[in-house]
DNA sequence: TATTGTTATACTCTATAACTATA
DNA sequence: TATAGTTATAGAGTATAACAATA
């Protein structure tokens, strides 16, 4: 939605785009933003070889030793078979360890290896500096309100079937 | 993140899960929270056999008869491919139909039929529901805030590369 | 019985290259 | 040559069922 509405040199059959606002659909604005932090993002981390959802696990165990799939799961709010395959990819690259806890056999407390932590310290750096840019011009304040809308959605959930 | 620290009952191994922010990373926020619209919101277009990307196209299409499927994939920010399937299954359901610009016969004129109409006004009423329950407490002058801050987030798109 | 991690699988969304028919 | 729509394809994220090992 670049261009908000209509172009001069259109032929009078087509028509121009409505701008912005989807009529009640504040969702599809939430959706492009997040597709452009998406992209944005990932390009930032190919140096890495990470893409978001590796980087925030990887970080999220970097800041927190110990921690189970499950637990991290729930962190991320993915499903546990969806951890599975980026715990193999951050393991097979010696970022983090898998060790099995003593007291329950089931489970693995996942630890940050040193490289990984490494590693993590520089993405974040990166990281910054792309969110940054991205955010470059918005003021603060209306930051720290959008983050606090994002979270007041995800508190409304709607889990009934 | 929905117990944000520590859970009592959990043995001394497994470390609890810093809460809300990631260190800097507001990207994952909107994400968690996009998940949660999209999901919901696909729940709520079922009985209407339609998703959310279907559900902006054709309301676009409704809103803006005539537009041709390029102007209406800039509109919706998604590649022309990727457009077609989308225009394939709501002309499939006879919702909309693709007209032959006579002044560019590359071009399609794309509008909505009458059954095409009749479901989306039906499908935005339960849209609006979906966002009241949805968007429910939350302040709308801090909603304004969100959705501005979306659109700027996505006007500082990283171009180059 | 219930839970942790796992495998397999399917569906959706996204991105790119290459084609056709028109301009 | 450039553009509109198309085909084919690949990659990534998400969701569910079912299983083995352990609790």
């Amino acid at each position: 939605m670049k261009k908000p509405l209509s172009e001069p040199d259109l032929p009078m059959e087509a028509a121009s785009v409505s701008d912005g606002t989807l009529r009640s659909l504040h969702g599809y604005q939430i959706k492009r933003a997040f597709n452009v932090i998406q992209s944005d993002l990932n390009r930032t981390l190919k140096p890495f070889k990470l893409r978001m959802i590796t980087y925030t696990a990887l970080i999220l165990i970097v800041d927190n030793p110990g921690l189970r799939q499950s637990q991290l799961a729930e962190a991320m709010d993915i499903e546990r078979p969806n951890l599975v395959v980026i715990i193999d990819e951050l393991e097979r690259r010696d970022l983090i360890l898998r060790d099995r806890l003593p007291s329950d056999r089931r489970a693995y407390a996942l630890k940050a290896t040193l490289a990984g932590r490494r590693l993590c310290e520089k993405a974040v750096a990166a990281v910054q500096a792309h969110e940054e840019r991205l955010l470059k011009g918005i003021n603060p304040d209306a930051l720290r309100t959008a983050m606090k809308v994002m979270q007041l959605i995800e508190a409304n959930r709607h889990r009934e079937t």
